[in-house]
Parts: structure tokens; C-alpha cells; sequence
DNA sequence: CTAAAGCCTCCACCCGCTGGAGGGTCAAGC
DNA sequence: GCTTGACCCTCCAGCGGGTGGAGGCTTTAG
């Protein structure tokens, strides 16, 4: 298979499945021509990867996960951990963005939004901690 | 004033402001030494720009935030606008990470976590969409 | 035979800093 | 006067995770 069917199956932009070999996630073996030919399994990986990936782990997560995903001696616990640690951190970021949510709507609940110039979200900006 | 009473000031790092300095946020004059030499407008800025900053707004957001900040003829109209986007964006976020969220604590909860290859989080990662 | 589509590599860029190398300057203590 | 250490300077590289484009092959359709 050449890289476009392959970004077609496994629903990736060319660029990064070319990246993803760059970055030794999968190895595909080369034609005489020089186009990368990719077997099935590499459409496995790339579509694992585009999975893990839109649930916000990390690249390096990825390796870890595609790692334990081909082992087959893995313990589950430590893809638990993974994810556990990775939910962690999305905790910490709905926290962190619900925070500024909150003081940000207020702020722009309490500004008159006319063709005057007093503005509290500036006040407030302005306003030294 | 030099940079490092600045950085105290303003609560930011040294480096942050130098880069300010370079994306056109400040312009500080030099010493005779050719040290960067503050003045309190421009701890005011930083300040500003460090709350803008701690809110999420972009650097862009925070290049039009202040130049409405120091413009006395402003529409808060303009203010709030800003303003209302980035709250926008911020709930976009807070919804793709929740959605992560669920999923995540699902598969998590599914999984043994014990010493055993069976692992549902993975077995989702592999699924083909 | 030609045009379009597809593939290749390589390099630069995005954001918002951050770290480090390699230096100059200044104030305090001896 | 000299050293030490805290400051300051510039310049360059790198983070994550790709993305865009230039410039050049190859393959395929008509």
C-alpha cells in the first residue's frame, strides 16, 4: 500500500504518517521506486496511534502504549497507569481552564460591550496582584 | 529599573520579558551599559500582559487587549468581544477534554490493572473506526 | 504525449517561551 | 586593587506535534 491509501484507512494526514516513521513509530519497507509500502499492520499501528492520540496522550504515551500494545507478556496494570496518570492531567487542565471560565464570564458579564471606553475586563487586567 | 526588579514586580521570568521586548510588546531604553532600563509604565504593561496571559489569551489577543488598554478613545464593545471568543474557545477545550475525559475514566475503570496481558483500554485503542 | 495526481526529501514555521553558552558589568568584601 | 558572585547582555537551539511549501521524481488516465 502506498502512504495515500494508508492515510485514507487510518484517516491521517500524509505528513504525519510520514512523521510517525520519522519518529520510529512504524518502519515501513521502501518499492524500487522509492514509495514507502506499508503492510497491514502498519495501518494497525497508525490507526492505534490516531485513537490513542485523539485522547489527548502524548507521543510519548503512544510509544509506551504501542509498546505494551505489542507485547504480549504486558500487565494491564501498566497501561492502567498510563491512562490513570494521563486522566490526571486533564483533570488538572478542566480545572485550570473552568478557573479561567469562571473569572473570565464574569468579567465580560459585568462589561458594558458599548462604544464607551470604561471596561472592567481592562480594569481587571490592569489591576495589579 | 533593571530587568530582574522588573521580573519581581511583574511576576514574571527575565527571559519572558526580554521576549516581550523582542515581539514589540515594551520597548525599554538602555542604559549607558546597554542594560535594559524600565520604566513603571512598562511594569505595568507587564503586568497586564501577565494577568491577559494567566487568563489564556493568546499573544495576539494580548497585543489587542493592550492596544485598547492604551487607547482612551476605545469601544468596550471591542473589549468584550475579545473577551467573548476567548470564552468561547475556552468552553470548546473544556468540552473535547471532557469528552476525553469520559471515555478515558471508562476504559479505565474497565481495566484489571492487574499482572494480566487482557486489557480493554488497549483493546479500544486497536479498534478500527 | 501530456497533464494531473501522487510520491519523495528537505527546510522552515507555528506558539510561547525556556535553557544554555559565552561573554560583559557592577557592588561588596578583603 | 582584586576577586567573587550576582547581575546583565546576545545569540542559538529546542520543546510538542505536526504543517506548509519548494523542487523534483513517477505513475496513471486520457
Amino acid at each position: 500500500m502506498n502512504i495515500g491509501e494508508v492515510a485514507k484507512m487510518a484517516d491521517l494526514p500524509i505528513k504525519t504518517i510520514r512523521y510517525y516513521e520519522e519518529i520510529g513509530f512504524i518502519q515501513p519497507k521502501r518499492s524500487a521506486n522509492g514509495y514507502r509500502s506499508f503492510r497491514e499492520s502498519d495501518v494497525h499501528k497508525l490507526a492505534f496511534l490516531g485513537r490513542a492520540r485523539s485522547l489527548g496522550f502524548s507521543i510519548e504515551d503512544c510509544r509506551a502504549l504501542l509498546q505494551l500494545y505489542e507485547n504480549d507478556t504486558r500487565a494491564s496494570a501498566d497501561v492502567k497507569q498510563i491512562a490513570q496518570e494521563h486522566l490526571t492531567r486533564i483533570d488538572a487542565k478542566v480545572k485550570e481552564l473552568q478557573a479561567m471560565r469562571i473569572t473570565l464570564s464574569h468579567l465580560i458579564e459585568a462589561c458594558a460591550g458599548d462604544d464607551r471606553p470604561t471596561c472592567p475586563i481592562l480594569s481587571d487586567l490592569a489591576t495589579l496582584s
